[in-house]
DNA sequence: ACCTGAACACCGTTCAAGT
DNA sequence: ACCTGAACACCGTTCAAGT
């Protein structure tokens, strides 16, 4: 039987942090403020404070968030090289559907037990793969940085809501692209429309992740004797 | 001889970014404000929307202003990783010093000259390599990427200015790992110096280029028949 | 323990005006 | 063309108080 302590709270921080990734999404990270939560939840700026000690741990807290819902495959008898494949899938997978958001992570993976548990899974298989232990920290966390890298920078991607102030922007930067002349930036002219927009979002990501994967193999190979 | 336009202005926006850069390496991207910015030139904050159409074009103009001291190595008779390897290093060159303000570039390289020349020189190369020109961009695009995050999540940076802060916070991070449960989180733990602390920087960032080339090479190798 | 209210020290930016 | 002045609509956060 649980006691109660008299007043319960009538904020759930949870919730809070529901909130504010939703509205990430919707508008952008810029959009969080901690006056606009406090106003959805009905509630006084100031209540906040009791939950987070400020912003910046609200924003840990989002952070979480995501990193929770990163699925990690069972360690299995696999090729280290396809199981590595599969932990880069499945941050790929929680990451996608909140770009914005997806650049809190590089930094504060560390703050919480998801980010603990995906970091210390990464760095065993690295161990397993014959790394040493500073290479694997670091080739881990380039590998794992990528992904968020193709998340904030798909070409298309914006902060704005709107779909059709979206298009125009796109709109107007590959006209701008395309503008240029064409002897001094003929690569880019010719890329402009894939420098701007994201034709196959699949083939986009897959290719990604491959090269991430590309990058810690030719690590391991290098770091072994040639022949 | 340069006609007199009548009234010359006191304000350069040269020495306006100038001045955003230093505040930035100093305190950190959120210090730079418009108010300040103009405080320090002697001038009202309204002044600068003379020069600059709000504060993104600021940012904008200070991204460019990085992506100018990009000394790109001249094309060669090289094989063309080498040459990439030459492009990367440059592009390192450059942004390590500013580190906070490194983060402003992917989004941000198609919009300045010099940026455009950057993308040119690689989308060139990467074309000579063989790399169909959606995997080009990319590619290319991802290896720039990495090279931000190399700078910009480097174990032991941080925004603050005063070494003994930093040092402190670092302190506190490897401590914060030490203490995790070892039979849970082994190699955390065990890697909690490499985690929070750069050791060797130059071998961090050799080590970082080698990735980014060897994604590239991966890619280049994987598109291509295999015998 | 949990929330309120008022206040402080900031922001970026618009608008109308000066020279 | 270039800069000023006043104002607007915001921020995060501290401090003292209420229940």
């Amino acid at each position: 039987m649980s006691r109660n302590t008299g007043t319960q709270p009538r904020l759930d921080p949870d919730k809070i942090v529901a909130s504010a990734l939703r509205i990430a999404d919707a508008e952008g990270l810029g959009a969080i403020t901690i006056r606009r939560l406090a106003q959805e939840h009905g509630v006084t700026p100031m209540a906040l404070y009791r939950h987070f000690r400020d912003k910046d741990d609200l924003l840990d807290a989002l952070a979480a968030r995501l990193l929770a819902d990163v699925d990690l495959p069972e360690a299995s008898a696999e090729p280290w090289d396809r199981q590595m494949r599969g932990i880069l899938a499945a941050c790929l997978d929680a990451i996608r559907p909140h770009p914005t958001v997806a650049g809190l992570l590089p930094t504060r993976v560390l703050l919480s037990e998801p980010g603990l548990t995906l970091v210390e899974r990464t760095l065993a298989l690295l161990a397993e793969a014959g790394f040493p232990p500073e290479q694997a920290t670091e080739v881990g966390s380039q590998a794992l940085c990528s992904l968020v890298t193709l998340v904030t920078t798909e070409p298309g991607a914006t902060e704005s809501t709107d779909p059709q102030t979206r298009d125009d922007a796109i709109r107007a930067k590959r006209s701008a692209l395309s503008a240029l002349a064409p002897q001094r930036y003929p690569h880019v002219v010719a890329a402009a429309d894939a420098l701007t927009l994201c034709t196959d979002r699949d083939t986009y990501y897959e290719l990604g992740v491959e090269f991430a994967l590309a990058g810690i193999r030719g690590i391991s190979a290098q770091s072994r004797p040639r022949r």
